[in-house]
DNA sequence: TCTGGGGTCCTAGGACCC
DNA sequence: TCTGGGGTCCTAGGACCC
């Protein structure tokens, strides 16, 4: 049977969760920012027609905020993850294979539906479920292929008349949709990519379906190739509805609230993300066996930039913040030159073994690593009932903070803090 | 003054081995 | 002057995604 998939996206995402539970935001320009209050990531359809771009930074944005009350919310991952979970769950209840793709996007398996409801009509139907069960408007593209089903609901974003759900299962509308699709705008081709195809006279779409996959590859890569054959409705990604693989590097990185011109202060930071990466990595039940620290100045001045990284092999693979923060603080140290004024530090994690699979220290104890294990899951334990970094090592408190993230407009947390649920006046 | 964070995959090139 | 060939593994870097 021929396959059929559909990708659910959820509207400006982050603007929509602010907006379900602030109604005074509907009708009005709302974007909301990354860490630190930094740049634009999410702008309403009011925002985007004030000309916001995404990505660009809020200093430049101060006269629309003054002058047409551009409303500028920080980040609240804790509320967007949350009602992301709310949006995978109504779409369970549509289909039983679903795969969540980002925060705000999943594709569905729809092989055969048509045989009981058409496409068009079961996109309505999710997308109406989705809106009575989480108050988010998405949009629904349907096609043979998992590039189609994005440049569908693409297609559903763009044009209001298509009222959010774009059926492109007909090989007729696809070229239709193709020839109006710049190729920057195709899932998986960038601006780096767009800019080539373009000196070579391939500048819409249907140019790029149309083009000899064997020529593509040779002159591009087999990433590319698999994207025009997807464009011609022949699935490659067809991954996409298997159970995710896992991880393969944990990053914890964050630039700084102000710069950090202190060793201390770089230091206690690092030890912050040591922590997070730990956390992460036993979330996922894996040791790791390689660490890298990295740290910069800001890229945006002209002088005195500095950026480097440094990377240790682990002589036996972990997943103990402890070991982690140690090694993580000797690196940093020597990546350290003092007289920079540094905005970003980070850790990677990567080489993951599964626990118990590996030659542990041939001098521990292993009494001694049974109780370094329950200190660990301990740890989570509590930070995780009693709230985030209830518990942390002593090396990531220091007095100066100054390196932590800028919120100022931040929302409650809605969905996740008894004292922040909404009441209802009646 | 102020410009995000966290991922994936692919490729080229060097090191090393036989 | 002439100086092998082929394979694997690892890493860095580039491109993309949301």
């Amino acid at each position: 049977m021929k396959q059929v998939y559909a990708l659910c996206d959820v509207n400006a995402m982050y603007a929509a969760c602010e907006s379900v539970f602030d109604p005074t935001l509907v009708g009005r320009p709302v974007i909301v920012a990354s860490n630190n209050d930094g740049c634009a990531v999410a702008r309403n359809k009011e925002a985007k027609a004030l000309g916001v771009k995404m990505g660009q930074p809020i200093f430049e944005l101060r006269e629309h905020i003054e002058k047409n009350g551009l409303v500028v919310c920080s980040s609240n991952y804790a509320l967007y993850g949350d009602m992301s979970f709310r949006f995978m769950q109504a779409l369970s209840a549509c289909s039983p294979r679903v795969m969540p793709y980002s925060i705000d996007e999943a594709f569905l398996d729809l092989t055969g539906i048509e045989s009981v409801v058409s496409y068009e009509d079961f996109g309505h139907q999710v997308k109406d479920l989705v809106k009575q069960w989480t108050g988010l408007p998405i949009c629904v593209g349907i096609a043979p292929s998992p590039t189609l089903a994005k440049l569908a609901n693409h297609g559903a974003k763009q044009y209001p008349a298509t009222n959010g759900v774009v059926d492109l299962t007909d090989q007729v509308r696809q070229r239709r949709l193709l020839s109006l699709t710049p190729t920057g705008e195709i899932w998986g081709i960038g601006s780096k990519l767009s800019k080539r195809l373009e000196a070579l006279g391939i500048r819409t779409g249907l140019q790029l379906a149309d083009a000899d996959p064997k020529w593509i590859r040779k002159h591009f890569s087999v990433v590319v190739e698999r994207t025009v054959r997807e464009l011609n409705g022949v699935p490659c990604h067809t991954d996409i509805l298997e159970v995710a693989p896992a991880k393969q590097q944990i990053v914890c990185s964050k630039s700084f609230g102000s710069p950090v011109t202190d060793l201390d202060s770089m230091l206690s930071a690092v030890s912050h993300h040591a922590s997070r990466a730990g956390e992460k990595l036993r979330g996922e039940r894996r040791e790791c066996g390689y660490l890298s620290v990295f740290m910069s100045t800001s890229r945006y001045r002209a002088t005195d930039q500095y950026a480097n990284q440094k990377g240790i092999a682990l002589p036996f693979p972990t997943a103990d913040s402890r070991e982690i923060t140690r090694h993580a603080v000797d690196l940093a140290r020597k990546l350290w030159r003092d007289g920079y004024r540094y905005n970003k530090v980070g850790i990677n994690l990567s080489d993951f073994r599964t626990p118990g699979a590996n030659q542990s220290d041939f001098f521990s104890q292993i009494e001694d690593e049974q109780r370094d294990k329950d200190l660990m899951v301990t740890l989570d334990r509590i930070n995780s009932i009693a709230g985030k970094n209830s518990v942390q090592f002593g090396r990531q408190i220091h007095k100066n903070k100054s390196w932590e993230m800028r919120r100022e407009n931040l929302s409650p947390a809605y969905t996740t803090r008894w004292a922040d649920i909404p009441t209802v006046k009646c």
